[in-house]
DNA sequence: AAGCAATGGTTCTCTGTCATACCTTATGCC
DNA sequence: GGCATAAGGTATGACAGAGAACCATTGCTT
């Protein structure tokens, strides 16, 4: 009975106001960048979206455990009601398991190689923009790199040196995991935390970009000549050459998924 | 009768597990790049940050009437009401003022000059890792000067000139205003979104800290100088002369701040 | 003067989320 | 073997927020 009819308020059809025309989501206007929603989704998709980054990040690796439930509620501010739905979820997926008892936890799941056809890759990929991804990456990490360098502490040494030895002795499957971690640590070491933060969502998203694309032997071995190059001018205190060189880095993950996705 | 006790649930004091220790929002650990709380506040607050956003960056300026309350509650997807009780504490605090009738709508308010002592200001501040937005800002900037040289086109090349000219004409007090937009016209040509969007945000609280120290024309006659050179730059298609020139521009700002307000 | 349209102002109900408490299971230590 | 402990599993009451529907005010159009 027609109960979907709009009654008073809500939009009448696409009269345009001054400010923002017809639909919301449309039409890239000045305030746009200001007036985004204040919640994607449901309060708990965005929960979930972080416990998603955590995974995709390799920040648990397969058959480690997650913080408790009662520590990650906390840590994302949800009620531990809301956070087994996320979990749930991830449960079903097959990407998590909880295992009762002292000891217990839930417990990160390895994938399962390739899922399906790629079908399902095409339709991941189709919800992001990647062109935004690929830029907003370089410019944090070239950033990162700039400042690492130029405020270097000696733990901050340390730790770079580390990461880097890290991706070094990585076996195959393990690669994509210490690549992360160690722009992860350039990010964290900027001493900018909006820029840490907004560096691992960004490159959560560029994994699961990345997932969808062959690993090449041949591109790794670059890679890790560049980390090698990008590190080395860090601890040079040689900011210029390290956004140079990062940049140049990203610029090869960039072509190689423009590629791949075109 | 001590109902504050903690029964079973909640944090039991400061036991460590493997991934996070004790309080939430001390010990920077590795997960805490992701595990940020999903909603900052009571959720209606960051509906209120928002709309501060847009005042702020000047997007709506003085006299200038905000979009319809039915419009805002759809971009930012939260309800009227809740909208509505943010209005609320605006119209409170003498920010704006609404009007009823065919034509009305939600009026923004001139600033009343300075608000009281530099009391409230330092309180302000208090509230902001300084260093955190300055790098912050300095990464965007560069690289949104870069990526906007790179990809310039012959739309993107008349609004930063149009955009440029109006800095040059601005009158004193109009300054600041036209000085955001030029920058967010920059973070907007980058050609990501999610640039354009991280650095309204991030320049909303750095005029908020600019608000707190004095406007002096001396800086105020370089700072056009350093535009002009950085749009120069982005027109030549010279990325690493926009970045370079960005950079400067960014660092006096900077110093001028961490100077008032170390 | 009458009517229409677009806005702010108000009220209602219903759903999602939170906080709290408690139960159940598994492990290590005594 | 028994107990303490730390984890997941469950149930309940209160409340904030969304959505829809209304009312009230104003100014333009006819």
């Amino acid at each position: 009975m027609a109960t979907r009819e709009r009654a008073d308020d809500t939009r009448p059809a696409a009269a345009a106001t001054d400010a923002g025309a017809g639909e919301p989501d449309a039409a890239t206007g000045p305030l746009d960048s200001v007036l985004r929603p204040v919640r994607a989704g449901n309060g708990f998709e965005e929960a979930l979206e972080q416990v998603l980054q955590l995974l995709r990040l390799g920040l648990v690796p397969p058959g480690e455990r997650l913080p408790s439930e009662r520590e990650l509620s906390q840590h994302l501010r949800i009620s531990r009601v809301t956070l087994r739905e996320v979990l749930k979820v991830l449960q079903d997926q097959n990407m998590v398991e909880s295992r009762r008892g002292r000891y217990g936890g839930t417990f990160v799941l390895p994938r399962p190689a390739a899922p399906e056809g790629s079908g399902e890759l095409r339709r991941r990929i189709a919800a992001v923009d990647v062109e935004d991804t690929l830029r907003f990456r370089e410019v944090l990490e070239a950033g990162a790199a700039g400042l690492c360098a130029e405020g270097l502490t000696a733990d901050a040494e340390l730790r770079l040196r580390g990461a880097l030895d890290a991706t070094q002795g990585a076996r195959l499957e393990d690669y994509r995991r210490q690549d992360t971690l160690l722009h992860l640590t350039l990010a964290e070491l900027s001493g900018s935390r909006t820029l840490a933060a907004r560096y691992a969502a960004v490159r959560a998203t560029l994994n699961e970009l990345l997932d969808c694309i062959p690993l090449l032997v041949r591109n790794l071995e670059h890679s890790q000549q560049q980390h090698a190059a990008v590190v080395e001018a860090v601890l040079d205190r040689d900011a210029d050459a390290a956004r140079e060189m990062m940049r140049e880095h990203c610029g090869g993950t960039a072509a190689l998924l423009r590629g791949f996705l075109a």
